[in-house]
DNA sequence: GTACCCCTTTGATCTGTGTCAATGCAACTT
DNA sequence: AAGTTGCATTGACACAGATCAAAGGGGTAC
């Protein structure tokens, strides 16, 4: 009955699927960079290949034993927490060349859920395997370190916006965030395609996805953004940063 | 006309206080946890010796060059996060044996301030040199890592509650997260002092003074706590988890 | 010891977002 | 091409928490 995008089989690792790191055209965005030529064949050789997955497969799942971290290589992904009680917030949207999976190195267990939104790819990094060689290699500890303390900020920064802003101001926030990701990959910064659900959306937010929707059509109104479905437009970006600093300053 | 005590100025370091990591009795909730003792004395070796900070002191603010991380020794302390346009979020409370600091490594600048809310004293841990160590003993390296891991698994706990919980469903995690860690430290899981007021409460919550305020009395008269100012007493910590896990579920 | 100031409590009202409900739209399946 | 299903939009209403305001209490500094 169900499509095949939907079964969340395990997916193999497909080993014919590796790209050396040296060859990438992510690796100034992720793990590699800053690393030498001969340092990063050497990095090379410990990834263990890619990893397909269709849209809607889990990378990982909270519990699953702890033992690689992922860089995505192509696509989509989220990831959320879930508690005995029913709760589930969504903690972050990843896109190529952001490392996925640090949360389960504290307990050896993942903390986490990683789904793909979409179609995607990942690189295998095995962490035991990482740290043997960070240890031989001063720049990529020093990276790693960066990598999982971007993380740390990162999160900081969404604290923040759950704690003190409203819901246009959270989702004006996650627009520029995302425009500016994508920007940072080559694509365009005005104009993107939604991989997440008005649902999704709202757990990262801390809003339901009635108020998301409200939030958008308001913006849209505004002539802020056009949005059809989950294409989207930034039409004025400067107004929509404005929205993030009112103009009263709002300082207590 | 201020005291001394809201001075803030910059405290020297006063190298008398060093005392060495294998002579603590926070190792082990501290970085040194799982260390051999020779590799004890190698890691008491780069600890630049210890810091006293006054109550209201800064041990360092956001945009203050980044060059160690610190462990709480005694007292507590608060981080926060401030924005341009005056928004202010309290991102985390730091007691005895927690690390702080780790939010300067991914950009060489510290992205926080870190407030001393009662008399307190930290050791200083250079990151170059501990980086140079961790490469040399596995252990502190994994360690390390897992302490990184941990507090981003932390946030995302944060985010979970700013992001789903309602305003006494926050508070109550709040107190059992607060006792929990006091009794990791060998106090009573059921009577401590709060070292920080409703305010920061609330901002670390997501919520205004007024409602943590409210919260507190609610919780009072149906008899599940005790408040008398900052003095805490919970009376059953039953009723109080059960807050957390609302019986009709509310699954999604 | 005393005075001041900040923190806390409590009340009254307002408002943004959640909740409930119905309709619309688009993609995928058959 | 029609039917099914999931996602998005929009409206009406309710309510949790914010805001505004005032009074009380305790700790701290002198």
């Amino acid at each position: 009955m169900h499509s095949n995008v939907k079964q969340n089989v395990v997916p193999l690792i497909t080993p014919g699927l590796k790209v050396a790191c040296s060859q990438c055209n992510l690796r100034e965005l992720c793990l590699p960079f800053g690393l030498s030529e001969s340092d990063m064949i050497r990095l090379d050789c410990l990834i263990g290949g890619g990893r397909k997955l269709k849209r809607g497969q889990h990378l990982y799942r909270a519990g699953d034993p702890f033992e690689s971290i992922f860089a995505v290589k192509t696509g989509f992904f989220k990831t959320d927490v879930l508690t005995e009680d029913g709760r589930d917030q969504v903690t972050g949207f990843q896109m190529a060349g952001e490392i996925l999976g640090m949360d389960g190195i504290s307990t050896e267990v993942h903390a986490c859920n990683a789904v793909a939104l979409e179609d995607s790819e990942v690189c295998l990094i095995p962490f035991t395997e990482l740290e043997a060689l960070s240890s031989e290699i001063p720049t990529l500890q020093h990276h790693l370190h960066k990598v999982m303390s971007r993380e740390i900020v990162r999160d900081h920064g969404v604290m923040m916006l759950l704690g003190t802003m409203r819901a246009e101001e959270r989702l004006a926030a996650f627009l520029l965030n995302l425009s500016q990701r994508f920007t940072a990959r080559g694509y365009s910064p005005a104009e993107f395609h939604l991989r997440m659900t008005r649902e999704e959306i709202g757990s990262y937010l801390g809003l339901k996805l009635e108020t998301v929707s409200r939030a958008f059509s308001r913006f849209q109104d505004e002539g802020l953004i056009s949005v059809q479905q989950k294409h989207i437009r930034i039409l004025d970006i400067a107004r929509l940063k404005a929205l993030l600093a009112p103009p009263d300053g709002r300082i207590s």
